[in-house]
DNA sequence: TATTCGACTTGACCTACATCAAGAAAAGTG
DNA sequence: CACTTTTCTTGATGTAGGTCAAGTCGAATA
């Protein structure tokens, strides 16, 4: 029986689960388990069993497809305060879709799937929470898909940056680059040109993981219109003074 | 007030109403509106407020992103018995992130969104219909997602077919050449070349929209271990005899 | 049956991006 | 602080698949 307070209090920090009450909630911290992860280390691999999801308490964790041949397909980064793996709770013979790896050290708690599924049975508010959730991360999944066929990967990356910086006129890079670039379907050395030419082109500046955009209408421009690059990716192109 | 005793049986027929009561889905039936489709006809564009969500009765509706040039993205086909747009009830200014246009002369029951939503705070069990399906759907395209940047044009060719052939050792494709391509990110020109070279390995044979799979292990294989094609694609392979 | 129109195919060519192979920078580590 | 290891960058080169243009085929229409 899990008595750790603050297992409770990680869990009615999450939307998921706020709308339980307080009853209910011990029930469900009963059954977790909390786990902490090593930068590196695996949680569970393509294929496993998938008994319990995830809330993620702090860390990063990538979500990765691989390849036979051993390529990844970054497809999502936990952030504490996300669940993973919830969707899993309504096929009948789960398995994990996915591998999921620390990026850096990382905790997270482990809910009984099948515990939580009666829980949902209880409350309505909850599973239109978790309707929520899905639609909105369906939805960013087929715009992922169609970007992917639609536009090139410079055009990805300014509107992955325009995104990410929303308001603001800076923004880290969270991941190494060579994550963000899986994330995009983009392979390094590429992602790595990529950035170049586009602070070449004064539309950001680039200083190890801390990105500044210095036109952000041509960024925008970039993210919306793009098809071929503006100035395609050239090698070395020296700033003519 | 919707009295067309066949809209209620339409949706009786369908999953997602199927575990409501008599009284509630006429409730529903009433604010439904039939829509009938000519083939090309429009159902809605990508930006359209989304005040509600369809089933397909009859025909064939493709969803499609689209870029500022033109170029389509075919993200689904909706077949007789499909819903669709449902994951729009838990956005909170809905706008449909995608256009619909009929594939052949097509009808719908266009259910209101506001009016579901309602009733879905009565029914437990429909809220996991619609948690079920919008799972599946989530992890289908998360597949198709890391396919897209893992395999090449012909892998992901001969897993479709694999998979849409399932036990049998034939399969029609039920809408044009040039759709199928679009649903694999593949273009019609090089689609056209996979086929062939498909035919050419004697793994396939096509006449019109009729494939029979001839080596059904090779195609397996392919759909697999596939990263580079197997005999790569080349023009006018002449059967040496 | 001729004719039109769209869908499909084929060829020639091109390009975005991958791959391979070194370096250069960071980031750890003893 | 040297030393290793990993990440990132850069260059040279290759290729899957895109583009453009010209057929060919087939179904629908006249």
């Amino acid at each position: 029986m899990n008595t750790d307070i603050s297992v409770l209090d990680d869990l009615r920090d999450c939307m998921l689960f706020s709308n339980l009450d307080d009853a209910t909630l011990e029930r469900i911290a009963d059954n977790t388990m909390r786990v902490t992860l090593q930068e590196g280390e695996n949680l569970f691999a393509q294929g496993d069993p998938a008994v319990r999801f995830f809330l993620a308490c702090r860390g990063q964790i990538k979500l990765f497809s691989q390849s036979p041949t051993g390529d990844e397909k970054v497809l999502r980064i936990i952030t504490p305060g996300q669940t993973f793996g919830e969707a899993l709770l309504f096929l009948n013979k789960p398995r994990y879709p996915v591998n999921a790896q620390a990026l850096k050290p990382a905790e997270v708690i482990g809910v009984d799937s099948a515990d939580f599924a009666a829980m949902l049975h209880q409350s309505v508010d909850t599973c239109f929470v978790l309707l929520g959730t899905l639609s909105q991360r369906l939805h960013r999944t087929l715009r992922e898909l169609s970007d992917l066929s639609l536009y090139t990967g410079t055009c990805r990356v300014a509107a992955h940056f325009a995104q990410e910086a929303r308001n603001r006129d800076t923004l880290d890079l969270e991941v190494p680059k060579q994550v963000v670039a899986s994330r995009l379907s983009i392979r390094p050395e590429t992602f790595s040109r990529i950035l170049k030419n586009l602070s070449n082109n004064g539309i950001i500046s680039v200083r190890g993981n801390h990105v500044t955009i210095s036109d952000r209408p041509a960024l925008l421009e970039l993210a919306s219109v793009c098809n071929s690059s503006p100035a395609p990716i050239q090698p070395h192109q020296t700033d003519p003074r």
